[in-house]
RNA sequence: GGGGCGAUGGUGGAAUUGGUAGACACGCCAGUCUUAGGAACUGGUCGAGCAAUCGGUGAAGGUUCGAGUCCUUUUCGCCCUACCA
């Protein structure tokens, strides 16, 4: 037997499809169409394990919808603007760009090792000016719609990266990649106003039937909607102060008001600029970190001012007015009204500041002289010690009375709350899409004609200065606008905006006019199938919710208001840890296994101790080189061996063993191959035929119903259990055209999770023309079935006989069984429970 | 603090609507064979027991003829989010 050659076969079959242009597919409405993608990836120069997972589950499925007949558009390409560019350019003295498109040739040469079926014809790269020259032109669409805007604003400032971070990029307070502990600094800033969308994005969640339900709890979670009331308070005191506005979901809780908080940045601030207390107290306020610690012990600290304000319901209440270190200026109105009693913060400062406790609110099982102690009670009940609320039900009936009566005192009105905040893309970095916006010397701001797009990024520049290298570019900067002279904006988009429409570039790559055509996207959008990894959850897929909102306002031919229609998260790639007596990690090439137990470090005999499975990481050092494993067991090992363990899901783990498996069964079943062909030319009588097609039919209608439900590890083991088949009874008299018929099917079926071994094995046959075998429902009827038979619920024997046996007939065969004789033991029998085909429990 | 997900052999995981728990794989054990290979093949492998049997899906209850699956309580683990008024 020749042992398989996967080197030569997987080239030759890669070489085949490329040769052919297999996967290239255009706009043809009178085509059923399947749009897989998959998130592209950021080009760092070598692909990982989670990209050979993610890629590998989009291929079985875009491979799998191809052989169904549709007209499958599965793209590929870059999202090369971004940070490490310029980083591990200023560190190597290199160019960005010839950094990244060197990467980009690595790392295409390495998917096309991975036999993926995609379109390399469509191939896009962000930080190519054919492609964010479309991307400045949706920037000034958003300009003209008045969706984008400038302002003025405290930002979060990393100070090693010098870059603004959004708030999503700050991790605990700090910088997401960098790690430094972020500033607080004002600039201004473009803002895509993403916020005049929440109602949509929320609703649109709705429809999204195939999305995980995680990722739609995340999103609304995200976008943060409430229902409450808006307060205006009166203010007393030394200062021009007459009103504060608050918002609170629970305005029914106004008898219990004991103190109103402002955030440290209130506009009341300002009349303390000059207070050294103040600028104490607001230092401290810095000082209380935000980190997860900090805020969950965190202690509450205030400053009293001398105003008072007055309870709108209750005017002859005044109570005193702080600034407070838990009020968000970017909530509401960064003003809070305290009720502590109904509120663990708010009992928390009273506790500290000594203020006034008062229970409005009783749960449903306590009197009416409940009284709060040791803790806020913020749950529900009957409202007390309130005037006209006393004996409501809370929330719901409390809030809505409240709200009338502040209405009608014009103190206060209904009001929905969102805490989705706009969206600032203004980064100070070189590497970036320029925005297309130039400024004259009074800082209005002025968009570059469409005409002279692409606003091209400057190259060979020096990047070796603090701050925006942009900004020393002078004669990049220079712009003459219709016959102004000008300065062009140094800040480039966040990277967040390229990938917001790329999926849409996919469908028309090479449109030189526009973004893409309106044909193409007619015919291709929605993207039907969206893999990626669940890290993505909210940003990148909200951000691309949000661009679709944006591009369909006030234009009524783009119609596509959700980008994704199908979302599939796939688990991480894990890998056992190891370290050294000395606690240093130990990379899994550094390792000598003996008699598979001992661990010890290669050619030191140092013993290394295992750790837990864990995501793969450099930090780690627990990551495997996908290439070595395409070179060492080939591709088609590699993909079976990523999909079989684990539901995809879900974490899967990568080990030696079972990579290995995986490329003996290949192995295995290019064996088996070679005894089918021998069997194939003896054409046999037909005695066997139908046992293999009944086999071959079951198995059809299994790996259908598991791909068709994302179950890919069980598609594996599908083929486990069909090889086992096949070479426990290949020898079985078939006649040639039933072998060949099946087994080709059984090889077709095999080609999405194994595509390079399956395909020689039909060339091999000679066959050609490769369609999706569908399943004949009414071969699943099976000749004999196997009846549990249960004593009491309990398993106590196993029929075989004919379907569609009935119950009288089936009680006349057991009580002919020994077995079960035995155990009815003459008892009298109280009830029988019958299942067709399947069940019989005798109650005695 | 809020929200979500999960818990099944030594391991990863199967178990359509409640109806044979442990498919398939790894690992392990035993054996066969050889041109000694990254071998291949055959059999076994939830626990206890010689066996008949009995017990068994994190724990405790419940519904049901019957529960891994449904309900209640609880423990543990993971993930997301967070001073959101």
């Amino acid at each position: 037997m020749n042992r398989y050659n996967f080197k030569s076969i997987e080239t030759k079959w890669q070489n085949y499809w490329e040769k052919n242009k297999s996967f290239k597919v255009k706009t043809d409405p009178s085509k059923k169409k399947f749009y897989c993608l998959e998130m592209f990836p950021y080009p760092s120069g070598k692909i990982h394990m989670g990209h050979v997972r993610n890629y590998t589950i989009g291929d079985v499925l875009a491979r799998y919808k191809f052989l169904k007949g549709y007209n499958v558009l599965h793209p590929m390409g870059w999202d090369s603007f971004g940070m490490p560019a310029e980083n591990a350019a200023k560190q190597n003295n290199l160019d960005p760009k010839k950094w990244t498109e060197t990467n980009i040739l690595n790392m295409k040469t390495q998917l096309k090792k991975l036999g993926l079926s995609i379109d390399w014809d469509r191939e896009i790269s962000t930080c190519n000016k054919d492609y964010y020259k479309h991307q400045q032109a949706f920037f000034l669409e958003l300009f003209e719609k008045k969706l984008v805007y400038r302002k003025e604003n405290y930002v979060n400032w990393d100070p090693i990266d010098e870059t603004v971070l959004a708030n999503e990029q700050v991790i605990d307070g700090k910088g997401w990649r960098s790690g430094a502990i972020v500033e607080r600094k004002k600039l201004s800033q473009w803002f895509f106003n993403i916020s005049k969308f929440s109602q949509e994005l929320l609703d649109g969640l709705e429809k999204l039937n195939s999305w995980p339900n995680k990722v739609k709890i995340m999103q609304k979670n995200w976008i943060g909607k409430s229902f409450g009331c808006e307060i205006d308070f009166r203010i007393e005191g030394d200062l021009p102060v007459n009103n504060i506005k608050c918002f609170t979901t629970r305005p029914d809780t106004l008898f219990g008001f004991s103190f109103l908080a402002l955030s440290i940045d209130h506009e009341v601030s300002k009349f303390f600029r000059d207070n050294k207390d103040f600028l104490r107290f607001k230092n401290e306020c810095s000082k209380t970190g935000t980190t997860e610690e900090a805020i969950a012990v965190g202690e509450k600290i205030g400053f009293k001012t001398n105003l008072k304000a007055i309870n709108p319901l209750n005017p002859k209440q005044k109570v005193p007015v702080y600034f407070a270190n838990f009020v968000l200026m970017d909530y509401g109105f960064g003003a809070v009204f305290g009720c502590p009693a109904h509120d663990q913060r708010d009992f928390d400062f009273a506790k500290k500041y000594d203020l006034e406790i008062k229970t409005v609110v009783k749960p449903f099982d306590k009197n009416k002289n409940f009284k709060v102690i040791n803790e806020a009670y913020p749950g529900p009940g009957i409202l007390i010690n309130s005037g006209f609320l006393n004996d409501l039900e809370a929330p719901e009936e409390s809030v809505l009375k409240t709200i009338e009566v502040l209405e009608e005192k014009k103190l206060g009105r209904k009001q929905i709350n969102f805490r989705l905040k706009d969206w600032g893309v203004s980064r100070q970095r070189y590497w970036g899409c320029p925005i297309p916006i130039a400024y004259d010397e009074n800082g209005k701001a002025y968009p570059i004609p469409k005409s002279m797009l692409p606003v091209e990024l400057p190259e060979n520049i020096d990047l070796n200065v603090k701050g925006n290298p942009l900004d020393t570019q002078n004669t990049w900067r220079e712009v003459t606008i219709d016959g102004k002279k000008l300065l062009r904006e140094t800040d480039t988009l966040d990277t967040f905006v390229c990938s917001s429409w790329y999926y849409l570039r996919f469908c028309s790559p090479r449109e030189t006019a526009y973004g893409f055509k309106k044909e193409d996207i007619d015919y291709w959008m929605p993207v039907d199938q969206y893999i990626g990894g669940v890290e993505h959850a909210i940003l990148h897929l909200l951000y691309s919710r949000f661009f679709m909102q944006a591009l369909s306002y006030e234009n009524s031919d783009f119609k596509i208001l959700e980008p994704f229609n199908g979302l599939f998260t796939q688990g991480m790639v894990c890998h056992e840890t190891y370290k050294d007596p000395d606690n240093n990690w130990i990379s899994p090439d550094e390792l000598e296994i003996i008699d598979g137990k001992k661990y010890l470090k290669k050619n030191k005999s140092i013993i290394v101790s295992v750790g837990p499975s864990e995501s793969m990481s450099k930090s780690k050092k627990n990551t495997i080189d996908p290439e070595n494993i395409i070179n060492n067991y080939g591709a088609d090992a590699a993909r079976l061996f990523i999909l079989s363990d684990s539901p995809p899901e879900k974490d899967v783990q990568w080990s030696e063993e079972g990579i290995l498996s995986s490329y003996k069964f290949i192995q295995k079943l290019w064996n088996l191959n070679e005894k089918v062909i021998n069997e194939i030319k003896k054409d046999h009588s037909n005695d066997a035929d139908t046992e293999i097609k009944k086999f071959t039919n079951k198995y059809l209608k299994k790996i259908h119903d598991n791909l068709e439900s994302f179950s890919y590890n069980k598609i594996v083991a599908n083929l486990y259990e069909m090889y086992s088949f096949l070479s426990k009874q290949i020898e079985k008299p078939y006649t040639k055209h039933t072998l060949t018929d099946n087994y080709q099917k059984i090889l077709i079926v095999m080609t999405p999770i194994i595509p390079h071994f399956a395909n020689e094995c039909l060339n091999i046959l000679n066959i050609k023309d490769i369609k999706w075998p569908d399943y004949d429902l009414s071969m699943l009827k099976e000749e004999l079935v196997n009846i549990v038979i249960q004593i009491n619920g309990k398993k106590r024997a196993l029929i075989q006989t004919k379907p569609n046996i009935d119950e009288e007939k089936l009680f006349e065969i057991i009580m002919n069984n020994e077995k079960i004789i035995k155990y009815l033991d003459q008892k009298t029998i109280k009830r029988k429970i019958f299942i067709k085909d399947k069940l019989l429990n005798i109650i005695i």
